[in-house]
RNA sequence: GCGAUCGUAGCUCAGUUGGUUAGAGCACCGGUUUGUGGUACCGGGGGUCGUGGGUUCAAGUCCCAUCGGUCGCCCCA
């Protein structure tokens, strides 16, 4: 029979193992405790949502709808997708359930999400984030109470160090509206000077233009106006308590007047936690206001701020986590004593010792191999003369003494 | 969608200007004459050199195509 070549993974799917699958649970195992000191609660949504959630909040000319959603007709001939971020999700459950009577409601979670796009590092077509929303209230003191949320988040992961928070503000859609219109006017005036990709911009999307990386825009984009002059007084006002906030907290933030956002539902309050560590893919954690998110889904006008942090990127700056120490390992050198062994381990496991048994392969290559585990103490189980023989061999140390006493226990 | 770069054993990698039978470490299996020692030593199995064409007396090595990985652009966490 001819062998068949096994399958392949997925573009941009990952198999996790060892260090790397221990370092993508801390991560959640931290968010989890974060988020429980702050108060949020922790939501569960589907992985798949009929398209138009995704549709009509993110803004159907995007490049996350028009070419990067994971879509498909189920057997009914709707359409489904796979979900390329929280937010849009989270919204829908708002209105589906009628959370509005939890208002302002503060919820968490995390999962895996999908886009389709070329992988390249610490980003892959299945990805998973950490989220957290805040729904319902418009005060700023809640985008000061989400950002303080994810200062700590990082200073807990032990990454703080290396990552910026850089803020902006967006302003309210009239502030938006004629910041954008500036914009547009100073970037078209200098068509001819850009690159080919912010040419494309300027009709699509002309904010990219202000965080380009393409050498021949940046004194255009340097020279394009801030949206300081366009804000209305209430913007104004917005921002400036959500600074000062941070600034009461504790928690240190750049201005960054060229930070915008990609999706089309944000208002105000933008910002993304930096790092250089990461290659070209330096936003660790990133979000913002989304005021009119929940309104373009049919809902009432509704306030909402959030944030999401891709896990893969915050595991790929962990510390180097200590290698597992395994307290015990039984070498069973008689195969007749495999109930003795099974016995002691189960002894050594109720005390609280995790425990391994060597009991395959040639008989005289077991002890080989305990030894070679790195464990504490190092259990040998054999005959001798006729007789069962429980050796211990350790270093000596409290621990590895009260486990060779808990070995020596009679049963 | 575009660009760069890399595919050699289960894994990490050597492999010279193209030149005999493609190597190492780790892992796996066996042996080192019943042993309070053995994290050692010796040996063994395992490769269509990603795949398909081409050039050549001769291709892991050069050329073309294709598939896959990685990194970058676009976009985005």
């Amino acid at each position: 029979m001819a062998k068949i070549a096994p399958p392949q993974p997925v573009r941009g799917t990952q198999d996790m193992l060892g260090e790397t699958a221990d370092r993508f649970a801390h991560v959640v195992d931290r968010f989890d405790a974060v988020r429980r000191l702050f108060g949020f609660q922790r939501v569960e949504v589907p992985v798949i949502e009929p398209t138009a959630v995704f549709a009509r909040s993110l803004g159907e000319t995007t490049d996350v709808v028009s070419k990067e959603m994971y879509s498909f007709d189920d057997r009914n001939g709707d359409s489904i997708t796979l979900r390329p971020e929280f937010t849009a999700g989270i919204a829908r459950a708002y209105l589906s359930n009628g959370w509005q009577q939890f208002a302002p409601i503060k919820l968490a979670t995390h999962g895996p999400l999908f886009r389709y796009e070329r992988p390249q590092k610490g980003r892959y077509r299945q990805f998973h984030q950490l989220d957290a929303e805040l729904l319902g209230s418009d005060s700023p003191l809640s985008d000061v109470e989400l950002l303080c949320f994810a200062d700590h988040l990082l200073r807990d992961l032990g990454i703080a160090d290396g990552v910026t928070l850089q803020l902006n503000t967006l302003g309210d859609s009239a502030s938006r509206d004629a910041w954008r219109a500036a914009l547009v006017e100073h970037f078209a005036s200098h068509r001819a000077a850009l690159s080919e990709d912010s040419r494309a911009r300027l009709d699509k999307n002309p904010l990219r233009i202000l965080d380009s990386k393409e050498a021949a825009d940046r004194p255009i984009a340097d020279a394009a106006p801030d949206i300081d002059q366009f804000l209305t007084t209430e913007a104004q006002d917005f921002f400036a308590a959500v600074t000062a906030g941070l600034d009461a907290a504790g928690v240190r933030w750049q201005r960054n007047s060229r930070l915008v956002r990609g999706l089309d539902y944000y208002r105000h309050t933008a910002f993304e936690f930096v790092t250089d560590r990461l290659g070209a893919q330096g936003t660790v954690l990133g979000g913002g206001r989304y005021d009119g998110l929940i309104e373009n889904l049919g809902g009432p006008p509704t306030p909402a701020v959030g944030w999401a942090a891709g896990i893969e990127r915050l595991a790929m700056l962990l510390d180097a986590p200590p290698p597992s120490q395994l307290d015990v390992t039984i070498a069973l050198e008689d195969d007749a004593l495999r109930t003795d062994a099974l016995a002691l381990l189960r002894r050594l496991r109720d005390a609280g010792y995790n425990a391994e048994c060597i009991a395959s392969g040639s008989p005289r290559k077991r002890f080989d191999k305990a030894a070679k585990s790195g464990a504490l103490v190092l259990l040998s189980l054999a005959t001798r003369d006729g007789t069962k023989q429980l050796n211990a061999r350790h270093d000596g140390g409290e621990r590895a003494v009260a486990i060779e006493a808990v070995a020596r226990t009679a049963q």
